[in-house]
DNA sequence: TTGACATATTCCCATATCGGAATGTATAAC
DNA sequence: GTTATACATTCCGATATGGGAATATGTCAA
């Protein structure tokens, strides 16, 4: 068997760093689909894919407005990647109290 | 140009749900290979390969003991997805008090 | 030493992926 | 209607992937 579809969940989806960056522009307001390919130096169609795996998944939601698609984060599905590495937290912070005291008794 | 490799970086790590399984196995305490496992009904080699790839991206870290091989989660770099998606804290705040309050207009 | 056990690595293969070019499909402007 | 604009989709080729089986490596036990 081979990888997981990168359009099964939120996790594959945010795997490629092109999406990644598209959520970040997105993050400050919503823009069209040719505002994020001159922001981040892409090709339109290559845009339009990522984009059609982010929706998918359900981490940007689609409005249209003329000619134009405007895209946005969806908040309720980056709230479930939030969470899940809310998981580890207690751990680390577990394990900056202990590099901390390390440090302390070798001053 | 193909798919980034899955060595590459975290993200891409925690794509394939059998390796966030491990972390969340992972999580509660240390474990060996063998453990893994039986606990999470995989091949042995299967699981040193996933666990091979969360080293490379520093997801765990390694310890040997007499035959065993223990591994725990690494705490720096979850915390860097951690922070990631802490962007959008706010983003998601403000939808959800967009949701309330539409909620109670219409009541 | 020999053998058993715990992991790691290699090989093979079916499949998913990304980018670029070309093409399809709305919608707005003339 | 015709043309231009804004996106979406399809086709292509090069490459990365994960599982299973087989094999290699390392360590403890008798």
């Amino acid at each position: 068997m081979a990888r997981a579809s990168t359009t099964s969940d939120a996790f594959n989806a945010i795997a490629e760093p092109r999406r990644r960056h598209i959520l970040e522009f997105l993050a400050a307001e919503e823009r069209s689909v040719s505002e994020i390919a001159a922001a981040l130096e892409l090709g339109q169609p290559s845009v339009s894919k990522h984009l059609q795996v982010l929706r998918d998944v359900g981490l940007v939601t689609q409005r249209k407005d003329g000619r134009s698609v405007i895209y946005r984060t969806n908040a309720e599905t980056l709230r479930t990647i939030h969470e899940w590495s809310s998981l580890f937290a207690k751990h680390w912070r577990a394990q900056l109290r202990r590099i901390k005291s390390h440090a302390e008794e070798n001053e």
